[in-house]
DNA sequence: ACAATATTGATAGTAAAACTATTAAAAAAG
DNA sequence: CTTTTTTAATAGTTTTACTATCAATATTGT
């Protein structure tokens, strides 16, 4: 049984809703295996259309291009992220202990019984630790943002800035350090395992609990009164 | 007259050195301003082939495509900033002075003077700001570190480690500080000027002297004892 | 159940990007 | 001032990014 969760996403990201065909579905599933396999630079329309059995036509109809594509995958994450956060803070009153879930659903970004199942998270997650960023430093930036496509990043950022403002409401940077922590999050677990000079944390395999307890230190310092 | 600076930079990123040839410097030179004016992703070896009135096999003769090229100008600046660091910081004892000096060459990167003709410092900025985390954000990250095309970077952080750790011996992430400090300045202010919902500072033209703040406010919060 | 409509699969084609190769002309070095 | 290196000009190949067409298949509305 799901548990009922709905992702929606600004349709200006895609051309046909993918979400509402057996080849729209196959597109979000099979874009992320390729994605995660070859990276972004690699990524083509036509790979996925030979991996996927369909042509290459198919998938224009779905999405004007690779980074739409790729924009409507990280936007996905967003607002997953967001319902994570939702979903694990609920009924809890304590804003510290909500911070500190936040924080690990930054770093961990999983949930036990997974929800829809074309979305593999845990694949779509190493996506945004490597990639995610490329999604909104591009050229076309203020166009894109004029078109609503980040809101999805910004209402988890104000989400989260709002517990912030609950631990201290003195403190003056409350979106910048929410904003800060999930960047922080997705970088320092790809330092860790890339450039580990870069960082001072180290994660082996799936364990990235050294970078939660990072950020939790650094929180914990930032909001101190 | 020249201060003398010279930045050297690993061998392994280009074919044939552009700081020797009169056409290398030009392919430097142009190639920083049609990244600013065009981005990443559109910009092309034809093109810079255009601008600068040469053939494109000319430029394939020095760097082996667009990604080791942009490669070379990021590593740039990570000498570039390594260098202000050092001449800013000289004769300077106190480590909180010096932490301060670094942030402001992290948000400003600038000298009155300015060093390298063919390098346009200030538009290097603006690129790194936009679009300098893809030079690291590739598939091939593991192959190009061992390579050692990261180094540049990874002294920087090892530098303003080093100066962090002197203000506070006991803090026990002073590279992931380090690096965090680097990235806050560029995606803030990058944050500022196109998705503002992000942060809480603010820039107007080249003035990011919130962000200076906020950093010098983050540093000392995160290094009191 | 069946006609109307929408979606797909298959094929083909264009324009530009990302290179490589060749050679004559120009510049630099010994 | 001749040998060697570097560049300019041209041409060609492969791949990417995309558009168009249309018959086959699925979906939907009654």
């Amino acid at each position: 049984m799901s548990v009922g969760i709905s992702i929606k996403l600004n349709s200006g990201l895609y051309i046909r809703d993918p979400q509402a065909t057996k080849l729209g579905k196959s597109i979000i599933k099979n874009s992320i295996l390729l994605f995660e396999e070859i990276g972004f630079e690699a990524f083509t329309f036509k790979k996925l259309a030979t991996k996927i059995k369909t042509g290459e036509a198919s998938i224009y109809r779905y999405f004007e291009n690779k980074h739409y594509l790729f924009l409507y995958l990280v936007s996905w994450y967003w607002e997953w992220v967001s319902f994570l956060i939702d979903y694990n803070t609920k009924n809890i009153v304590d804003p510290k202990r909500k911070l500190k879930i936040i924080i690990n659903n930054f770093v961990f970004a999983s949930k036990d019984n997974p929800s829809i199942d074309y979305v593999n998270e845990s694949i779509l997650h190493k996506i945004i630790i490597s990639e995610g960023t490329k999604a909104y430093h591009i050229k076309d930036i203020d166009e894109e943002n004029q078109e609503g496509f980040f809101l999805n990043y910004k209402q988890m950022v104000a989400k989260v800035a709002e517990v912030i403002s609950e631990v201290n409401p003195q403190f003056e940077y409350p979106r910048a350090l929410a904003s800060n922590l999930f960047e922080m999050a997705n970088n320092h677990i790809y330092f860790a395992k890339h450039l580990p000079r870069l960082t001072d944390v180290k994660v082996k395999g799936e364990d990235y609990s050294e970078v939660e307890k990072m950020l939790e230190i650094f929180a914990e310092k930032l909001l101190a009164k």
